[in-house]
DNA sequence: TAGTGGTCTAGACCACTTT
DNA sequence: AAGTGGTCTAGACCACTAT
């Protein structure tokens, strides 16, 4: 038994998750949690996860320490417990239409910081959101969301660089995009879902990690109906909840 | 040192909670938790709550017990952990617009499996929403919500039993409620948030307590401007997104 | 009845904030 | 330096499911 310090450090690979290894350390439940990954990906829907007792053995942690990874990745919907019978491993969320219109802006005095703007190439997954080939080039801005003085969201945006070539001489961090852009979206599509924050995020946001969010993925497209944008918004969700009037107003309120 | 057992009933005064005291056994955690609400409505905003160590003594538990329980009310947004510095209570939800249109019907096999149907006087909090005395009868109606067979989500609708005097008579469980009513919704105000499934919740959809959920709350008038159903519907956070297209389509997808 | 996850204890050290 | 929350251990018993 070597471990003196109940903390180790991830292989060098870089980061396993969207995750806290800049920071260097990492948890040994966190540790536990990719590893977790990994056996998910391995077995599938549907398969049984071993026992609790054996990944402790497997991983040489304690049950506390093993349950702590599993609570998180049932939180996010990876993993199911059934009292009695095993933890399973859940398939994929379900999809309900909502029908979401345009988004009018916050109410309490709404902000952005932007700590990230880049330009990169796309790679597979947003080259195919945005329908161009992996190598095409894309700005990259990140912006933290304020309501007032308080941090409640983060942003980030990916826009195709061949439809704003000069958005960085005349870049306005504090400002819709839309604007800066001489592009107005013509239609969207948005998926909202509940997510836990991972340590990077919860860092940038100044909240705890593994706290619920509300997650917004949105492509939109402009008048010629091809895509230009994708924008992935998280907020707090314990700090906000988002209001709508629908149709006529009522009578008396 | 009493416990020879590590469950314990709450005081016969009815549900504390929205729990799980039907069941007669409420986990120690959970117990302290309800504790802890009236400490929080007691000590107010900004205050800073007694270390962990202060409550293990207080409530005669261990540490990890008072964790679990401080644990459940930060996912709820109602704590906040500093390390180094304290437990801190949480001021209210902030709100943010969001613009949600007439709700599309959901995607696969929707369903719905009523299990409450009761006709009761409103109360007041019910009877503000609705704009009528605390006495007024209202319908409520009670529904498991499927997609196939899984059970997904729970709604709870309360109507003014005025607007709809023989729902009882004539009330076929899985139809949309709008139908049977004669009442055509004209506008609606809705609210979305995340919230974490409380146990009653979780025994109904069949999932694990404490996950995070997708809550809608809406409060619908006619087209004389006056509200006549409240309905809060839940859904499975780990199990459900929402998905919309907003103005025109996409060229090619 | 055996095995699973659910709850709980008592104690330890670490990282961080405050004084 | 002292005190807080964050992580971890080793072990125990309970509630529930499967056999």
């Amino acid at each position: 038994m070597p471990a003196p310090s109940h903390h180790s450090r991830l292989s060098a690979d870089g980061p396993v998750l969207d995750g806290i290894p800049e920071h260097g350390r990492v948890p040994r439940y966190y540790a536990v949690k990719v590893e977790l990954l990994a056996v998910i990906a391995e077995l599938g829907e549907g398969a049984v996860l071993p026992t609790e007792r054996e990944l402790c053995e497997r991983f040489e942690v304690s049950r506390a320490t093993v349950r702590q990874a599993v609570a998180e990745l049932v939180l996010e919907g990876r993993l199911s417990r059934r009292q009695g019978s095993g933890t399973y491993i859940a398939g994929p969320k379900l999809v309900q239409p909502l029908a979401t219109e345009s988004r009018r802006r916050p109410g309490i005095r709404p902000g952005r910081r932007a700590i990230t703007l880049e330009r990169r190439v796309a790679g597979s997954a947003l080259g195919a959101d945005l329908q161009v080939p992996s190598d095409a080039e894309v700005f990259h801005l990140e912006r933290v969301l304020l309501a007032g003085e308080e941090r409640v969201g983060l942003e980030s945006t990916y826009l195709l660089a061949s439809r704003c070539p000069d958005l960085l001489d005349a870049f306005a961090p504090d400002q819709p995009l839309s604007e800066q852009l001489g592009v107005e979206p013509a239609g969207a599509e948005e998926r909202v879902e509940t997510v836990l924050a991972t340590p990077r995020e919860a860092m940038l946001i100044g909240t705890n990690p593994a706290l619920p969010m509300l997650l917004t993925h949105r492509i939109s497209w402009g008048p010629d109906g091809v895509p230009f944008e994708r924008v992935r918004s998280l907020y707090r969700g314990d700090r906000l909840s988002f209001t709508t009037r629908l149709g006529r107003a009522a009578a008396h309120r």
